[in-house]
DNA sequence: TGTGCTACGTCAACGTCGCCGACATAACCT
DNA sequence: AGGTTATGTCGGCGACGTTGACGTAGCACA
């Protein structure tokens, strides 16, 4: 075989498929989202792929190398899509909030690609476009510079672990994902208050609250943090100045 | 079939298999610990892990009722040895301190494990007792229930998503690891001030923090503004009372 | 020491998966 | 109009998780 797959721009000759489908990367990235999407994380095979398409199974690796290619072809779009319309207002905290959030739902909105895609450093426009924006943010704010890149550092790769944490969650089987929730009603809820008190005496809270993700609040632990460190600095600077 | 498992305490028959290996739980999770540390995850397959064993891949199933079964099992052993000899101070923010980052070297560990384990909840004894433990260092240390809970949930998913992270990042096959880590150097290094004058300005001291694991400073943040939250709770008791 | 029960290791098989070599044909170029 | 070749299709390989049936070896009890 060696290379069955004809970059993009090359491509000329559109063929139908037997059921009078034109493909292109775009039309089976865009299948493949929407098959995620409607029948769970699972259901993202290339025979069933080539089935919601029209087309036979193996004519997806006329345009992907393999599954793995694919899929990164999605996270890229991925990315596009948390960036795609964000300005700065202005205020740090608000903005990098904002992005923080932005990048969250993203990636939860495709679980299965955000799993791969998470963990990637790719150096490509849109990752860039969003780490100078958000440097952007800290050092207007007034960050000095290493604890801007601190900061930046800590900020992002939180959102990324918890994208990833909870994408995983949700890309889970049905059945798995299901148990998992019932753990924190079931086991926890009936541990002897003997052996375990503090777990008993929160019980309905933690049931409650693991349900939502941790994103949210963590993310304003670490800006109420960010913002006291502001505070330290501006306070030190007017001091020697 | 409706039950091919004997739960561990009623097991008496050991019968070797026939290249005369005993069985157990222990040495089956052991096992597949050690496979994919030495050939990756996707290296954990029933039928290798039989043949790892010394058995046939079916044998598995009279220990465990799905790979899935084995994969909560995995989880709980890696919670258990990092929560293995730690005891309390009486400093809560030295403690969480501790847990955190124990959490997070002992999943570093066995990256390719923490990869597939991170994201589960098991419901089981060594995870049990991390929650116990970590839920009781709030609680003793003032917080009131909501905020303990809350605060318990942010520090467990951002331990857990930093070492799923971190992990990833380590079990990347060599090459795409050197990349990734060259990316900070080649690309953000050269990208110009013009276009990017943020990433410009700090380009020296990202690509030395992006080398390390931003866990450390993001879990000082975290216990940063839980501190705040605490003597703000503090301040209002008295107030009031 | 012998006998019966059954736990547990083994075997063969099912349906699914990703992927690939070979083939056929339609779209383009000249 | 004819040749080239990109691209859809076909059949098949090896591996996967899982299961039902089978046999045998270990234990309990005599």
């Amino acid at each position: 075989m060696s290379e069955r797959v004809v970059p993009e721009p090359q491509r000329r000759r559109r063929r139908p498929t037997r059921q009078g489908v034109v493909l292109s990367r775009e039309l089976i990235i865009d299948t493949a989202l929407r098959l995620i999407e409607q029948h769970g994380a699972e259901a993202l095979t290339v025979r069933r792929l080539g089935a919601a398409l029209g087309a036979d199974p193996s004519a997806v690796y006329r345009y992907f190398h393999s599954t793995d290619d694919l899929l990164l072809a999605i996270a890229d779009e991925l990315i596009g899509r948390a960036q795609a319309g964000w300005r700065p207002t202005g205020d740090w905290r608000a903005d990098l909030r904002a992005i923080g959030l932005r990048i969250h739902t993203a990636y939860l909105a495709h679980p299965q690609a955000a799993l791969l895609a998470a963990h990637r450093t790719t150096g490509r426009t849109h990752e860039t476009a969003a780490v100078e924006a958000i440097l952007g943010v800290l050092r207007t704010a007034g960050f000095p510079d290493p604890e801007a890149v601190a900061i930046y550092h800590a900020f992002v790769d939180q959102s990324l672990g918890f994208a990833a944490l909870d994408a995983a969650a949700l890309a889970l089987p049905a059945a798995a994902a299901a148990a998992d929730l019932q753990v924190w009603q079931a086991s926890y809820g009936r541990l002897d208050a003997a052996t375990h008190p503090h777990i008993a005496a929160t019980a309905h809270l933690l049931s409650t609250d693991m349900r939502r993700s941790g994103y949210p609040y963590a993310l304003d632990l670490l800006l109420d943090a960010a913002a006291a460190r502001l505070a330290g600095a501006a306070a030190a600077a007017t001091e020697k100045g």
